[in-house]
DNA sequence: TTTTGAGTTGTTCGA
DNA sequence: GTCGAACAACTCAAA
């Protein structure tokens, strides 16, 4: 027993850098078997997500393969495969990183406590967060419903320098058998082409290292400045590789407060924006029907309409709003969408179209390659109105306006819309490679009417808002 | 217990 | 073109 493997169950935490886990199985000395589980918990990602987390997992199991060990892939039902593993290769224990939304929750301590009973030792550490969200509470001893006070609280704390990246760990006489991750088919939902996503995404914990340094290097002294321009290149763009764990929040924040103390201008803004990602993790943790239902209860009965032609007409970047359609045309083609068009597509969806915000949320989940459950639900639920520090019901975004302001030289646009323009732009042109034929969409096709006046839209949502507050 | 100040990201209108 | 006010009222968090 004193000298069994260790089995360790990776899932978004894909970096042998700073990983308490890992580093917490390699210092005991004892052989460790590095295992990912496919199970219904990723089963239920959508079409990019899963895909990009095939990618990462195909990095990542090089990586091991670089410092002498390997991954083992398995499918199946998280606490049979372990079993499974544990009779093969005589494990004692079973290290992971935790994860926060409800479904990982309640599998995780179905795990635990079975393993457990069966006499394993089953430990799990956190790679995920700076701060755990038990680990933030207010002076009366309740959590954070507002990010203000919650930066507040954290943002002079001591965060824990990042482990040092192994770089060997001890091999089992035996390694289990591994499935091949081809047959996994993670890229088998995505409609769009994976060739078109591929060159937009930046995959394993080198280059999400290289991506931390480049920021930290180029442009966090122009973040605040430039970060709400969608055309500018000015964020880090490290939500991908955070969502995978190829990096650590924490690596991350002491890069930022370098910058800071360097007297980068745009560090603290950088700063707040990461720590908003732990805020999310605070409320899905402590308010895990975030996620599907409306977080005030008084917004449970709003009568938001449900997916229809106008979702579909967002979906597919059809609205006849430029803005909106470039936003849902980028994420289509890149897998992300800049924070900007983020708000204003989802307030154009919930406000100017009436509609449902989790129509929104799962189309996001199916295309966004750093989709994270927490995040997603609190920004939509934010831009709706319905969850906590929300915006005033009368903050409707206006994308014509939003445009004029912050893509003055149309270079968005001009990116993402390919119809009427003579020269149109490689990218605009991808969309139309990438979408399913039976869309039925082509450059020369011309550009939609609006299906809804930017004003009526705008004055509908104020009225309906307005019913709900009574 | 009460009070106080504040609350990510907006738009429109009229001076 | 620019600027301030109005758009509501309520909840949150700390003093």
């Amino acid at each position: 027993m004193s000298d069994s493997p260790i089995l360790l169950w990776f899932r978004r935490d894909l970096r042998l850098a700073d990983n308490p886990a890992l580093t917490a199985a390699s210092e005991t000395g004892r052989p460790v078997i590095p295992v990912f589980i496919h199970d219904e918990v990723v089963e239920g990602q959508g079409a990019a997500p899963k895909w990009r987390l095939g990618l990462g997992i195909g990095a990542f199991a090089e990586a091991l393969d670089g410092i002498g060990s390997r991954l083992t892939l398995r499918r199946g039902a998280a606490l049979q495969v372990l079993r499974d593993l544990v009779e093969e290769t005589g494990a004692g224990a079973v290290y992971w990183s935790r994860l926060y939304d409800p479904r990982a929750i309640a599998r995780d301590e179905a795990v635990k406590s079975a393993l457990r009973d069966e006499g394993m030792k089953a430990e799990s550490f956190n790679a995920h967060l700076m701060f755990e969200p038990w680990q933030v509470e207010t002076q009366k001893g309740e959590y954070y419903k507002v990010y203000s006070p919650f930066w507040r609280a954290v943002k002079d704390r001591d965060v824990a320098a990042p482990l040092k990246r192994i770089e060997s760990l001890a091999a089992p006489e035996n390694w289990p058998v591994s499935e091949r991750l081809d047959d996994w088919e993670m890229g088998a939902a995505m409609r769009r082409g994976a060739k078109i996503v591929r060159p937009h995404v930046c995959v394993g914990e080198n280059a999400a290292a290289d991506r931390l340094a480049a920021f930290i290097e180029i442009r966090v002294t122009d973040y605040k400045r430039k970060r709400d321009f969608p055309a500018a290149e000015a964020t880090s763009r490290l939500s991908e590789n955070l969502t995978y764990g190829e990096i650590s929040p924490r690596t991350i924040w002491h890069s930022g407060q370098r910058a800071l103390q360097e007297g980068k201008a745009g560090a603290e803004h950088f700063l707040k924006e990461l720590v908003w990602r732990e805020f999310a993790y605070h409320l899905i943790y402590h308010t895990p029907h975030i996620t599907k239902d409306s977080w005030r209860q008084e917004w449970q009965d709003f009568p938001w309409r449900g997916d229809g032609e106008l979702a579909e007409a967002w979906r597919r970047g059809r609205t006849g709003v430029p803005f909106v359609d470039a936003a849902m045309r980028e994420m289509y083609v890149t897998g992300t969408m800049h924070n900007r068009a983020r708000m204003i597509v989802a307030s154009y969806l919930t406000k100017h179209l009436l509609t449902d915000w989790r129509v929104g949320q799962k189309w996001f989940e199916d295309c966004l390659i750093d989709w994270d459950p927490a995040s997603n639900a609190m920004g939509w639920q934010w831009v709706a109105g319905s969850g906590p520090d929300a915006a005033p019901y009368f903050r409707v975004f206006n994308p014509e306006t939003q445009a004029e302001k912050f893509d003055p030289e149309s270079a968005y646009l001009d990116r993402w819309i390919a119809e009427g323009r003579d020269d149109p732009h490689e990218d605009a042109l991808s969309y139309f490679k990438a979408v399913p034929e039976s869309w039925g969409l082509a450059p020369e096709e011309g550009y939609p009417d609006p299906v809804v006046g930017l004003a009526e839209g705008r004055k509908r949502a104020l009225a309906a808002y307005e019913d709900v507050r009574k």
